[in-house]
DNA sequence: CAAGATATGTCAACATGACTGTCCCAATTT
DNA sequence: AAATTGGGACAGTCATGTTGACATATCTTG
């Protein structure tokens, strides 16, 4: 598995800052890339095994971190259709993994729950992510975690930070 | 857009090192996952308009980072099936954007390159992913992105660090 | 040199998870 | 009463992955 190198697509004669900014920012690209790839292939066996696929993992991770959370706002986390939900919905609801209530403000809204299987599904799924995360988190030491959220804040959108930071708020 | 605060899954009564630990890993996870969609996000406008997906874009990236590639090494890369790979490649190359050439030292290998509206095309999908992520730097600092690498490495398997590592070097 | 392994390509069928567009109902807000 | 909002459903499409089987050219090895 050996990969042929080449020369970056544009190669000054002699290193300048400019030259080193790209090679950081692609470093960036691909750690993340490949970061992100791995993080999520662990749970796949799981999931491959239930019958189930990333959508599905998404969904789970979300409703087991927000319990009761609505359905409408399950998409704007998710940033998908109502279509393509509502399949991932009916599934899981169909394997009694998902549960629905009414709002008691608001009657139009559906609330989510996770049954007993499904909390024991997401629980499976999750101890996967945390078993790569933990390690990472352990070889790279406390301050290059700080520097992570950092960046990784620093990517999204200013206008869509509120939703990731009122995950892990009270 | 406000999403409704529940308490996370396992509630301890008072604040354990387990606990901050899960809230951690939590917060890894999913600014992990929001990031790398935030990353991508800015490039499928320009796909779009271009009629290509996400897998045109990771080809065209890394046949940019290396040019002359092999298709087995890109195959390593992307880790997905040969027959994905090549309507990708096919459709690149209908389009004019990739060619291949006959491996020197093994006439077996097809490498590839980026014709000059592959390189025009490329370039402008990069600067989308630039944009961002060196704004990400700006804002994190330079210590932020030591560590934002250092954790992202840490996610990767040992066995595949050095296909990633192998593209930022000579 | 013959045999086997490797690199690549192709055909066919299928699964997942997105999308658009349209329509519907119930509940809330104005 | 009317308009908006939250949620659901039906139908069709697209992008991107998968398996499995097979073909061809080239390289490596006994």
């Amino acid at each position: 598995m050996t990969v042929p190198i080449s020369r970056p697509r544009s190669t000054p004669a002699i290193a300048s800052p400019l030259f080193l900014r790209e090679d950081e920012i692609r470093r960036g690209i691909e750690l993340l890339y490949f970061g992100y790839s791995a993080m999520v292939r662990g749970a796949d066996t799981i999931l491959a095994r239930e019958g189930f696929g990333r959508a599905h993992h998404r969904a789970l991770y979300f409703i087991a971190r927000s319990p009761g959370l609505s359905v409408g706002d399950l998409l704007r986390l998710l940033a998908i259709t109502k279509q393509s939900l509502g399949r991932v919905l009916n599934e899981l609801q169909a394997h009694g993994h998902v549960t629905q209530s009414i709002g008691a403000s608001d009657r139009r809204q559906r609330l989510l729950h996770l049954t007993a299987t499904g909390q024991a599904l997401e629980a499976a799924l999750f101890a996967e992510l945390e078993a790569g995360m933990a390690a990472a988190y352990g070889e790279a030491g406390q301050s290059a975690v700080t520097g992570f959220w950092a960046v990784l804040v620093g990517l999204i959108p200013a206008e869509d930070r509120a939703l990731v930071a009122g995950l892990s708020q009270g």
